[in-house]
Formats: C-alpha cells, sequence, structure tokens
RNA sequence: GGUCCGUUCGUCUAGGGGUUAGGACGCAUCCCUUUCACGGAUGAAACACGGGUUCGAUUCCCGUACGGACUACCA
C-alpha cells in the first residue's frame, strides 16, 4: 500500500520559531520532495490562552527566507483546510463524541480543584503516578460514575466538562518509530487524557489524530519530546478505527546545548552570544529583540545545511550540499538517534563556504547597502573592488564592507602597537620617497606599477623593502594587517594614496 | 519518583564481530605569502563502565552509570 506522501509541519504560534523547529520543517520538507510528495504546514492554535501576535507571520517569513515553502497552508490553502486548527474548531467535537458513544472516551466534570485535591491525595499516599486514569477515574465526577440521567442534566444545564479518553487497563500499546524501531508501553501508565476542553476546543492529541487522518497524512515527523504521547495516538487511531491509514512515526533527535547538557533554549544563545531562532523576533509585550540567524549574517543556504546535518548525514563524506542535493540524497533511515549538541562553529563554516561561493556580483550589494547606512556612497565598481579584497577572509557579508571601509574612510589614527614596532626612519624615507614618486606619476596605476614604484624608492634610499613593508600598510590602512596591499594601493589611486602617505608622515612622530 | 529514549575524538558524525576505528568543524605545527587571512600539508584527539555470548567484542545481549524527553483542560 503506498499512498502519495503527505507530510506536515504543525507549530503553534506561542512565540518564534526555534531553530530544532525549523530543522523538523525541514526534515519533513526534504522527506516531501524526496517522494514528490506534500508538505503542509498547518497551525495548531488550539490554545487560545498561549496565543501570540505576530507569530504565524514569523514562521511563514522563516521558512520563505529558508525556502522550506510549504504546499498547503494557510496562506496557500490545499483541498484539505482550513489549515488552522482555530478554524476547524467546530469539527472535533462530533469526533470526540463518536469516542463516548464507542465506549473509548467519556465526560467529566471535575473542578480544577477537585482534580488538584486528587492528585494530593494521592501524592500523600505516595502513589507513583498520581494521575486520572483506569483506577482514579472511578472516584471522580465523570460519566462512568454518574448516572446516566445525572450526565445529562449537568449537560443540559450548561455545566463545564471535559471529555476524556478512556485508557483500557492492560493493554501492550506498539509502535514502530521509523527511527527507533519498536516502542512498547503498557497503557497503564498512560492516564485518561483530556480530548475536548472545557473551552470546546480539542487538545493537541485530538486535534492532532483527526486532522492527521483528514489531511490524509501517511508520515509524522516530529520531534522526540512526542513519543512517550506517541502510544496514545495510536490508540486513538485504533479507536477511531483507521489504523489501516494510521501514519508512520519518526520521532527526532533534539537539538542540544553546546555546553553542557540539556535541550539548547533562547538563554544559551544569549549566553554564548549566538541566535537560536531562524530571524529577528521583536517580542511584542517586553519589546525585546531574539536575534535571529538571518540578521546575523547567516545565509540561507549555510543555516540549511548546517541543520540538515545535525542528526542526519548521506552516508559518505560530502558535508556540502544544495537544497536540492539534500532532497535527493536524504532518508529517514540515515537520521541518528542521539540529541545532537548544537556548535555555531560549524555554522560558520558553512557561512563562510557559501559566502565565498557567492559573486561578486551579488556580494556588492552588501557593501553598498552597508555603508549607505553609515552615510557613504559607494560605486558598484568600488564595491566591487571591495568584495574582490576581503571575500574570503570574512565569515559573514556585514564584514565585507567593515573590513575594507578604510578605502572610503581615510584612516585618522594609526595603530598604535605597530606604529610603535615598525615605524621607525628607514619607513620615513621609503615613504617620503614614494609619495614624491606618485605625485610626477602619470598613467597606468596597477597593482604591479604601484609595487615597482615602491621598489624602486626603497632602492633608492637604500632600504629593503621587507623591512618597512608593515609601515607602509600602517600609513595608508591605519592598520598592521590587513588585505593585499598593493591592490588597496591601486582601488586608492596615486593621488589618495600619496595624500594618505603624507598625511602620516605628518601625523606619526620618527623613533629610532 | 515513574514511563520512554539515548551514549564513537572537545563538537557533528561514518563504521561495524577480526579495521592503523574514517571524514568534517575546531585546535596545533609546517608550507605558501613583503602582513593578516584564503589555500595546501601534517598532527594531537574517541568506541561511558561492568558482566555475559564468542576463538575474538567498540560492534550482539544484560546490567550500571550518565544524559535527555515526557509526566497540564500547553503544544
Amino acid at each position: 500500500m503506498s499512498r502519495e506522501v503527505r507530510v506536515r509541519f504543525a507549530p503553534s504560534p506561542t512565540g518564534p520559531l526555534h531553530i530544532g523547529g525549523v530543522r523538523t520543517a525541514l526534515y519533513n520538507y526534504l522527506f516531501a520532495k524526496k517522494h514528490q510528495g506534500t508538505f503542509i504546514l498547518r497551525i495548531e492554535d488550539t490554545d487560545q490562552a498561549r496565543y501570540v501576535p505576530g507569530a504565524e507571520e514569523y514562521i511563514k517569513e522563516s521558512l520563505d527566507w529558508l525556502g522550506i515553502t510549504p504546499d498547503e497552508s494557510p496562506w496557500n490553502p490545499g483541498n484539505f483546510g482550513p489549515y488552522r486548527q482555530s478554524e476547524r474548531k467546530p469539527d472535533y467535537m462530533q469526533y470526540a463524541l463518536d469516542l463516548v458513544e464507542k465506549g473509548h472516551a467519556y465526560y467529566a466534570f471535575d473542578t480544577a480543584e477537585e482534580l488538584e485535591a486528587m492528585r494530593e491525595r494521592l501524592t500523600a499516599a505516595r502513589v507513583v503516578q498520581p494521575q486520572y486514569n483506569s483506577i482514579t477515574r472511578t472516584q471522580m465526577k465523570n460519566s462512568l460514575t454518574l448516572s446516566a440521567e445525572e450526565v445529562k442534566a449537568r449537560l443540559e444545564s450548561g455545566e463545564p466538562y471535559v471529555i476524556r479518553v478512556k485508557i483500557p487497563r492492560k493493554e501492550e500499546v506498539r509502535l514502530n518509530d521509523l527511527i527507533r524501531g519498536w516502542v512498547m508501553v503498557h497503557s497503564s501508565t498512560l492516564d485518561d487524557k483530556v480530548l475536548m476542553k472545557s473551552d470546546g476546543m480539542p487538545t493537541y492529541h485530538l486535534a492532532n489524530i483527526v486532522d492527521d487522518h483528514l489531511m490524509k497524512i501517511t508520515h509524522v515527523i516530529r520531534g522526540e519530546e512526542w513519543l512517550p504521547s506517541a502510544p496514545l495516538h495510536v490508540l486513538l487511531y485504533q479507536f477511531f478505527g483507521w489504523e489501516d491509514s494510521m501514519p508512520e512515526f519518526a520521532h527526532l533527535p533534539l537539538l542540544l546545548k553546546p555546553d553542557g547538557n540539556g535541550k539548547l533554549s533562547k538563554r544559551d544563545g544569549d549566553r554564548l552570544g549566538f541566535p537560536v531562532f531562524p530571524i529577528d523576533w521583536n517580542n511584542p509585550s517586553s519589546s525585546e529583540t531574539a536575534m535571529g540567524f538571518r540578521e546575523q549574517g547567516y545565509l540561507p543556504e549555510a543555516l540549511l545545511n548546517f541543520l540538515a546535518f545535525l542528526g542526519w548525514n548521506p552516508g559518505d563524506e560530502r558535508e556540502l550540499f544544495t537544497k536540492a542535493e539534500l532532497v535527493e540524497a536524504f532518508s529517514i533511515d540515515r537520521i541518528g538517534k542521539a540529541g545532537a549538541k548544537f556548535d555555531i562553529a560549524k555554522a560558520k563554516w558553512y557561512n563562510e563556504h557559501y559566502l565565498r561561493a557567492k559573486s561578486v556580483d551579488e556580494l556588492q550589494q552588501f557593501v553598498i547597502q552597508d555603508a549607505q547606512k553609515e552615510g557613504f556612497e559607494v560605486s558598484e565598481e568600488k564595491a566591487a573592488a571591495m568584495v574582490r579584497l576581503t571575500k574570503d577572509r570574512v565569515t559573514f557579508p556585514a564584514e565585507l564592507w567593515q573590513e575594507s571601509k578604510f578605502l572610503i574612510v581615510t584612516p585618522s589614527t594609526f595603530d598604535d602597537q605597530v606604529a610603535s614596532k615598525r615605524w621607525n626612519a628607514d619607513a620615513v624615507k621609503v615613504l617620503t620617497h614614494y609619495a614624491e614618486r606618485l605625485q610626477n606619476h602619470s598613467g597606468e596605476f596597477d597593482a604591479e606599477t604601484a609595487k615597482n614604484l615602491l621598489a624602486a624608492s626603497a632602492d633608492a634610499v637604500e632600504v629593503k623593502l621587507g623591512k618597512v613593508m608593515q609601515a607602509v600598510r600602517l600609513a595608508v590602512t591605519g592598520a598592521g594587517a590587513g588585505p593585499d596591499l598593493m591592490e588597496i594601493f591601486a582601488i586608492l589611486g596615486v593621488k589618495e594614496l600619496a595624500n594618505r602617505i603624507r598625511f602620516a608622515l605628518d601625523q606619526l612622530p620618527v623613533n629610532g
């Protein structure tokens, strides 16, 4: 029985999408595309209290940025809508009622206080698992303990109620996870989870199963945090009589803190100085901004490649994959079982790789825009030259401008350390001579010419060029290290170069 | 606490009953280079522990330790 592959990514809009969620979306996407299937985005907004405005748009923008575009979503509906669970609200009750009719679920009228009292009582009695289950439900207020008349009366009076699943007392629940193999759980360790809340909304468990069934989902690829409730979901499929079309499950290993142990959190990012969200998130209630990979200068193709390899590998030694290549190579059975620590150094390496792979044309825009932000107009030609000079030395696009802005902004200060070490009488002699030569120079001035002239100056004053190179660099750029000096000279041009040298000669005291 | 999941270099991982346990990031050294990077080369660096099974276990089994997730009218 091979059905058309349909997978879904089902986040709840309670805040910014965590990078782990992005990876889950990615794996779903890759799996769908690999099998010419459909990738669906479904918004699980059944918890009204936790709904955060803007979170949905954030999810959309994040996925768009990375090119993990859903084939069906609230913004691009297919034939299985709506794609927001809040909009599917009217449908869930009938399914819950169906379960009640079949004897797999029941009404419960217990108040929050009564539930709390029950848990306290059980804890005091040292019951290992204080939960609403096959044993404790006999002492609670529900349609299993109350008479039919009373249940009817309570329902008709409008008393709040929930619908709970009736977990069988003794049953072995088996589930064949695509990543972990057979997982077996005894039903006695499960509790009678709420299916319908008193506000008329379904819980995750009900909505998830109903929607996956209705949307003809074939594979549920989600985070490992769902593994403990997967047996409940299997049971639900059985209760509904949907075993035949039950999707396959694949529970992904978690993303862990880079140091120490535990799940990767926003705090880790703040503490260690790297993002854990795909794009910037402006918290509407605190007006704080959580940094995103995009704004920090990570390229989407780099983040994608990095994320794909956190828990998956193709089985050979290739590590550089475009999105299309990932689709081609992806398979669930090559996903690892153990959690992966988040190592930002590797992400940076990927970024460098993809940055270098970009053409000068693509990159020069970054320079032009960054310069503009600081009030400088840089021509395309100049920006291209600046990119050529720096692209092999930086990690992020923003560094392109930072590392080459000295070409636009004449240095007014000079690195003290380098000055005290390298600035000497020989340097002054060479530079003085060179400045004069430059003034008289006419015609082409390229790197080659610049170098020949400089070498001639050194010769003329009988100084070894190598001895004064760093001082020359200091005079022109203000720093002791940087890109190829002669290329810099060529870009600067004779006039600006001569000016800078004279300025340095004027500013720096001669010692030695 | 209980249930479930996991454990190969610092990190991401390959591998699998007999291997010099492979690659990548990072790190170190060297080469290239009139600097710093890039690039190239080399190197240090791992099978959590204890029992089995076996001629042989890092690999299979069982325990232990450690780690993680879950344990809501949250997802």
